[in-house]
DNA sequence: TTGACACATTCGTCTATCCGGATATATTCT
DNA sequence: AGAATATATCCGGATAGACGAATGTGTCAA
């Protein structure tokens, strides 16, 4: 029961929500891809993915200098939840202006 | 947005997700019937029905001078989340057991 | 090894929310 | 009116979490 309170408080945030969208959409982003995205300061970015992790909502990846997130497998409810918003949360403008956003950058050079 | 993230919000706590559990088993229950489920005081219980139905998750139905609640209609996100929820909560065991505690009140008399 | 970059964490501050006893309100019955 | 019951709200105190600038850490390349 603590653990699903946890999941739900992890989504109890307007970036977190956008952040997981951004996930569940693009499948896998660094850190700077998403702090471009959702252009906000880096330190809120890394701050918002760390409670994520902590929840069991994400997963992280080094690749050189990067870390690049992506939407952890889980269990039924964690499973059936992320079904959800990920079909739901694009329906936002907000969310969708993100997803725009995100495609609208070079894709070579994301990262400043 | 907001409004999403103030769905989640309502969601994000213990006893507000045992609240929502047993209304969406049992249809409709009034603040007794919960308190003496829960065992909690009962401004706690009032306390989170107010909170989940700002958040627009709840409506209450006066009858003489119970107060019922039901789970609200709702929009797509609302709706598939709650059956989410209609559907896995009962697998965690604190959930069970409410419901098994809320079965066990006599059914006249469950209102002191 | 020095610099540059990506990312994480620390810090002080502010707001939201939790709790539960006490109290207020609404309704019904006598 | 007065008492009894169901529910809502108030209160003070405690905790969680949000923010963003500054700072720390890890990695790579020259």
């Amino acid at each position: 029961m603590k653990h699903t309170v946890q999941y739900f408080k992890a989504l109890a945030d307007e970036t977190r929500l956008r952040i997981m969208a951004l996930l569940l959409t693009s499948g896998e982003l660094c850190v700077c891809d998403l702090t471009a995205t959702l252009q906000l300061p880096q330190s809120t970015v890394s701050r918002h993915l760390s409670y994520l992790k902590n929840a069991g909502w994400v997963n992280d990846r080094r690749e050189g200098v990067w870390i690049y997130y992506t939407v952890a497998a889980g269990n039924n409810m964690k499973r059936h939840l992320a079904d959800v918003l990920k079909e739901r949360l694009p329906e936002l403008t907000s969310v969708a202006d993100d997803i725009k956003r995100l495609a609208s950058l070079a894709d070579g050079a994301r990262c400043a």
